[in-house]
RNA sequence: GCCGAAGUGGCGGAAUUGGCAGACGCGCUAGGUUCAGGACCUAGUGGGCGCAAGCCCUUCAGGGUUCGACUCCCUGCUUCGGCACCA
């Protein structure tokens, strides 16, 4: 039977070509259905996507499929985040441009998704490196720059000697460059920031607006954001003959330990160093300490556990309560970057400052005692960080700990000691990046003018060809002449242009909304359709992108929103973070050699039986290992599918419409027809409320193991003609029902199978069957019989059969007898519809 | 160190207002079909005892609550992820 062989390889393309034709997944510009914004998270163009990014694709476009057959008018765009490193390095190995080898992977990767039958509206097509998308990137640049927003400082920031650009702190991860490991090295230059930090309470308490988040993610940035609540102190320094004599403000979260501060330290980066080695005797001593310090490797001084080291400075601060002259010291455990540099150092009860103090034997004054154990400096190995009782603590002793935190700030401010005060982790994020394949920072240094930005209507500011790209210490742009050399817009003086590009978190910072009018060329998106088309319904990425990205596009669209271009606080009101496919136990990758490619599979099984199989491997939110052998299971239920539909075809597809009445039906079709339907209810609950597609599979699978063992009556009497008919109406019935519960899954076999049970095609412009509760309806069920929680036996009942009833049946049962011999019974638990547990003493 | 997630057959995984543990699939075993290989079909498949009916054990370990625990509580172990000299 040649002729009846899956053909998919027929069937995929044709079936694809046909949606495009259609326009299935052109979103409607004016229609009644209510709206639906998917999105997935537009790829990097590095060349080839594997079955981890697959996954990401083929959930989208369930999602996507699924929610057409609910009626929705759906926009699914698809772009690239097409500036960036990779290309960059790979462009200055190969010789050629980075464009010409981006938009060849574009071309590859596009053709990659078309094949897996993924369905995008093209014509909303973006790629960051487009001249017209990047325009805008710059105009956003523009727009947070005219509201303070975007400011440039020189800062010590972090540097890769290997991508010889800067990164952002978020791109350090343990001291190593992200993308190449490299130890990462400080440097002090004049860098562009956003000053994401005045969006630090927002950004954390409208995680509360993010319902449709998954926990972890809204923990992870909770976290980053890194809210700490306290106070500020000043210690007056004395010693140095300054007047008046300086302040050292320090930020503490245990104002209650202010009385156990024994000494304080800087931050070798502090900028008061400078004053204070000024006719110090220990001048030399102090400025070597800062020196190794400042040059000492940033993974081993920040990392917790390092050794602690410090100098003294021969100079004190007085503490502000006890009046107290403490000494100074210059640690390199004290960090420039968080709060003001200066710490009051707390030994009995904060761990670094404990192993300092021991280090350097300076005292350790214990001031809170915890229930149940008396502390003494001299015996405590470790410092005590928890809550306890104030002692030595002037008016405040005899209070539990926690009481006294807002007592002593209360003191503090009405002496004008101090004042609360809260802090955040959170760094402003730094964007200006030395390298070519990025959009050009629109800003112009002008002698006279100063810092001017590049007015609106003269972006974009272009990207210079370049001749040779290479690896050098500076930015690629300032060996262009012809890109930095310009007037000034303001004085048409002689002028620099910047010659950094920007970080390309900026690039996906905003390109939702740029899907809704990707081809305007006047302004960055039309805040009509952006407002009506968002917050995203369902956004869906990896989990990688938990902090970075997702933070970003919180802090645009809120920027965005202050400045009126759009209406909603948060872009993202759903989001699915998809976990990773695992190969040999190990995430894959090109170094690794375990990548697997899709269109291995597609070729031998076709993208049907991939996507089937990437659904069913487990609940799409976690990781998964890849076995290429469990493929197999996939591709023989499709072949099975294909062979049970196409069988009976010829019988099913002109048969006469007779109305399903239950009471009519045979046992075995009532059967099936209630099967069916548990189906329908049990697939339509895993999809709707938690995406488990494995588990909606496998039960349309066990429903299809029925199908096939169903033998619809045959009887030649003239009575049961209408029972024969009817025992076929719930075959078909139960194929077509299968065949649309699958579709959003495997659309390609679905579509061809719709057609040749007789069907107009396209089956996503059908409706998704729903369940009929009468027919899931039963007369009798099944009770479980225990005999002290031990399953003992079975029981059938009417449904409606009274209580004591069934008690009396369920102690009938002859393998429950046994168990009942001799002892007495305690008591009957009966759980309705379910189970009768007899306990026995 | 802090925060979070998880631990179930040979494997991926099912089962949650506490109610038959192991659905579905892979693999494996036996049989069929086939010139052969593959594909396909039928039956079986957590461990132990038994001809069978059935019985005992089993959801990381140990305790607890309950008529009943993979599920809830406590203690511990392991794995993974995030943050980390953040004052």
């Amino acid at each position: 039977m040649e002729d009846n062989k899956y053909k998919f390889w027929e069937i995929e393309p044709k079936w694809q070509e046909y949606w495009n034709r259609r326009g299935l997944f052109k979103m409607e510009e004016d229609s009644p259905k209510e709206k639906f914004y998917c999105l997935v998270m537009f790829p990097y163009p590095s060349g080839t996507l594997h079955v981890g990014h697959a996954r990401n694709y083929i959930l989208g476009d369930v999602v996507v499929r699924y929610k057409l057959m609910k009626g929705y008018n759906v926009l699914t765009p698809m772009g690239w985040d097409a500036f960036g490193l990779p290309a960059e390095n790979a462009a200055i190995k190969e010789g050629c441009h980075p464009a010409d080898l981006t938009y060849r992977n574009i071309a590859a990767m596009k053709n990659q998704l078309l094949h897996w039958g993924t369905g995008y509206d093209w014509d909303r097509e973006v790629a960051a490196c487009d001249p017209e998308y990047y325009k805008w990137t710059q105009w956003i640049f523009l727009k947070l720059y005219e509201r303070g927003l975007a400011y440039k400082k020189k800062a010590a920031v972090n540097w890769c000697p290997s991508c010889s650009t800067v990164l952002a702190n978020e791109q350090v991860v343990d001291g190593l460059c992200e993308r190449c490991d490299t130890p990462v090295k400080q440097k002090d230059l004049e860098q562009w920031f956003f000053k994401i930090t005045d969006y630090a309470q927002r950004l954390l308490d409208d995680l509360e607006l993010l319902k449709g988040w998954p926990e972890r993610v809204k923990v992870m940035q909770r976290n980053w954001i890194g809210k700490s609540e306290g106070a500020r102190i000043d210690f007056r320094l004395v010693g140095a003959g300054l007047k008046p004599a300086p302040t050292l403000t320090c930020f503490t979260t245990r104002p209650d330990t202010l009385f156990g501060v024994t000494f304080m330290v800087l931050a070798p980066e502090h900028p008061i160093v400078g004053t204070l080695v000024k006719d110090n005797p220990r001048r030399d001593e102090i400025l070597s300490f800062v020196e190794k310090a400042r040059n000492e490797n940033l993974i081993q001084r920040s990392t917790a556990g390092a050794p602690k080291e410090g100098v003294f400075t021969g100079l004190h601060v007085i503490n502000p309560v006890t009046n107290e002259e403490v000494p100074l010291w210059i640690a390199n455990y004290a960090l420039m970057e968080y709060c003001t540099g200066a710490v009051m150092a707390v030994p009995a009860h904060d761990q670094r400052d404990f192993e300092f103090a021991r280090a350097y034997n300076l005292p350790v004054r214990v001031v809170i005692q915890p229930e149940g154990e008396i502390l003494r400096p001299e015996t405590m190995r470790e410092a005590y960080a928890g809550d306890g009782i104030q002692v030595n603590s002037g008016p405040f002793s005899g209070l539990p700990s926690r009481e006294a935190i807002p007592k002593i700030i209360e003191y503090l401010k009405e002496k004008k000691l101090g004042a609360p005060s809260t802090n955040y982790r959170l760094r402003d994020w730094l964007i200006s990046r030395q390298r070519y394949w990025g959009a050009p920072i629109p800003i112009i240094y002008c002698n006279a003018c100063g810092i001017v930005p590049v007015p609106e209507k003269a972006l974009p500011v272009l990207l210079p060809p370049v001749k040779k790209l290479r690896h050098s210490s500076q930015s690629p742009l300032a060996e262009v002449e012809g890109f930095f050399h310009t007037p000034c817009p303001r004085c048409q003086g002689e002028a620099r242009r910047e010659v950094d590009t920007m970080d390309t978190f900026v690039d996906s910072g905003w390109y939702y909304l740029r899907y809704l009018s990707p081809r305007d060329s006047n302004r960055p998106f039309d805040s009509e359709l952006v407002n009506r088309w968002l917050p995203v319904d369902q956004y869906i990425g990896g989990v990688e992108h938990a902090i970075l990205h997702l933070l970003y596009c919180r802090f645009i669209t809120k920027v965005l929103c202050d400045i009126g271009c759009v209406k909603f606080q948060e872009p993202i009101k759903n989001l699915f973070t998809q976990g990773m496919i695992i190969k040999d136990g190990a995430k894959m990758s090109k170094s690794r050699g375990n990548v697997v490619s899709p269109e291995d599979i597609i070729k031998k099984y076709g993208a049907d039986t991939l996507r089937l199989y990437i659904l069913f491997i487990g609940p799409p939110e976690k990781d998964a290992e890849w076995s290429d052998r469990a493929v197999v299971g996939s591709s023989r239920f499709l072949n099975r599918l294909w062979q049970k539909v196409t069988e009976e075809a010829e019988r099913l597809r002109n048969l006469p419409k007779i109305k399903i009445e239950i009471p009519q039906l045979s046992e075995e079709a009532r059967g099936l027809y209630r099967a069916t339907h548990l189906t329908i209810k049990k697939v339509s609950e895993d999809i709707e409320t938690s995406w488990h597609f494995n588990t909606a599979i496998a039960s349309v699978m066990e429903l299809f193991n029925q199908v096939e063992k169903f033998r619809p009556t045959v009887s030649v009497s003239e009575a049961s003609l209408t029972e024969n008919i009817l025992s076929l109406q719930i075959l078909r019935h139960s194929l077509e029902s299968i065949t649309l519960l699958l579709a959003p899954f495997v659309p390609h076999i679905c579509e061809e199978l719709w057609e040749i049970l007789g069907n107009k095609p396209s089956l996503f412009e059908q409706p998704r069957p729903t369940y009929d509760p009468e027919a899931i309806k039963v007369g009798e069920i099944e009770l479980v019989v225990q005999v002290n929680g031990k399953v003992r036996g079975h029981l059938v009942v009417p449904v409606d059969l009274q209580e004591e009833e069934v008690k009396a049946r369920a102690l009938e049962d002859e393998n429950v007898k046994k168990f009942l011999d001799g002892k007495k019974v305690v008591n009957i638990i009966l759980v309705p519809k379910k189970l009768v547990n007899i306990v026995v003493g």
